[in-house]
DNA sequence: CGTATCCGATACACGAATGTATTCGATACA
DNA sequence: TGTATCGAATACATTCGTGTATCGGATACG
């Protein structure tokens, strides 16, 4: 008895085990957001990945744990994304006027890009609206979410020459709104065949725009 | 052999089947605001209403069944209560410029009021992102809730002597938009005891208020 | 090479929910 | 009062998902 009785936690950061990890999220990602997270089955997710049950419960205690591990990666992802898309917009060069209707497109354009992603944030919502700890999470991540929105809005609009009229959060919480809004009923009727009586009456980019300026104006230098 | 085999569909609009279909459709309302429909067992709601699977099965053929009936029932009353919330608040007297936002504020708090019905709708609009005829469904109670509101504002606005910038069905969509994320906002930090920090800069009443005022001006006779 | 350890696969036991088939009681009607 | 019908209760078979306990193969390491 030399030596201690070493029962330690598995002690566990393997690579391999790193990357079986990477897999199921994958897998879960693209499950969830076809099925929703309370329809897909452990079993579904590890067919998906290519593994079995002993794999995912050799890695993660529950569905809720994966769950909240995909949600941590794709926030953080999500929000880097967001940041590179928005030097792309402005490498160097000052924005102009112009370009503030531009960016707003982009934005809407990436929001819309991230459908999957969407449709597991609006789980992400409900489940947190019934669940304290899980409201917590979901705060803080639209918390930061409208931070780096609202960074990239005062740069943008600085840039332009133009200032926000109130509080920029408040602006950019809005904004966040508006695009979410617009980004869901277009996925609506993306979903639903309704012919020709969707067109007309529907909040769109150019509502976003509209926005804009009215609560934009030129900076005093 | 003389009668003709009348094996015709049972017929049946009892009223004791009809006050049965109520009470499970009653009970149904709570128990999907409380644990989601996804969760909800047709067991759960039948105990609820003081029933046995045995009526269930007799009155609706699934749970999907009874869900859209509870949607129909809820849409026409939610649409009912907010004409007669409108009525209540402009009895007969012309609003002024000052109603404008009382009538915001009051149509928010009915909004904040029905807690249990967003939670509901939150699910029906997950559900219609993932199945087109529920998406169509879902739409269509949409549209008939923007043209009520609509309708409302037109009403409003033109008896305090303003009139709307643009088209009032774009606003009347914004304002639902951003009415509908104050109050998911607002329950979420409710769930989450999320103490200090939440407090500043979150959407509120103000900033509907702020933006009714961008989007009109006086009427010119 | 041999051996120990790690990690994913397999097998099993259990529980939960569903839907149906049948029974039982109440109500309506002659 | 007797009888037929309607509607809810009960009992049952079945499916599906979960979680655990055990097994087996690969890899690292001496």
């Amino acid at each position: 008895m030399s030596t201690d009785v070493d029962v330690s936690p598995p002690a566990a950061d393997s690579e391999r085990r790193r990357r079986t990890r990477e897999r199921l999220m994958d897998a879960a990602f693209e499950v969830f957001a076809e099925v929703g997270v309370h329809t897909a089955s452990v079993e579904a997710i590890c067919e998906r990945a290519g593994f079995s049950r002993g794999a995912f419960y050799s890695n993660f205690e529950s569905k809720e744990e994966l769950f909240f591990a995909l949600s941590d990666r794709e926030v953080d992802k999500t929000l880097a994304r967001a940041t590179d898309i928005a030097r792309e917009v402005f490498p160097t060069s000052a924005p102009n006027g112009e370009d503030v209707a531009e960016v707003v497109r982009t934005m809407i354009q990436f929001v819309r890009g991230e459908a999957n992603w969407h449709r597991i944030v609006a789980e992400y919502r409900l489940l947190a609206m019934r669940n304290g700890d899980i409201a917590t999470r979901y705060l803080d991540f639209t918390r930061r979410l409208n931070e780096r929105v609202g960074d990239m809005l005062e740069t943008i609009t600085l840039g332009a020459g133009l200032r926000f009229v109130g509080d920029i959060r408040l602006i950019s919480r809005t904004l966040i709104a508006l695009s979410s809004a617009i980004t869901e009923e277009q996925m609506l009727v993306g979903e639903g065949a309704t012919g020709a009586e969707s067109t007309g009456d529907s909040l769109d980019f150019d509502a976003i725009v509209a926005y804009v300026h009215l609560v934009t104006e030129p900076a005093e230098d």
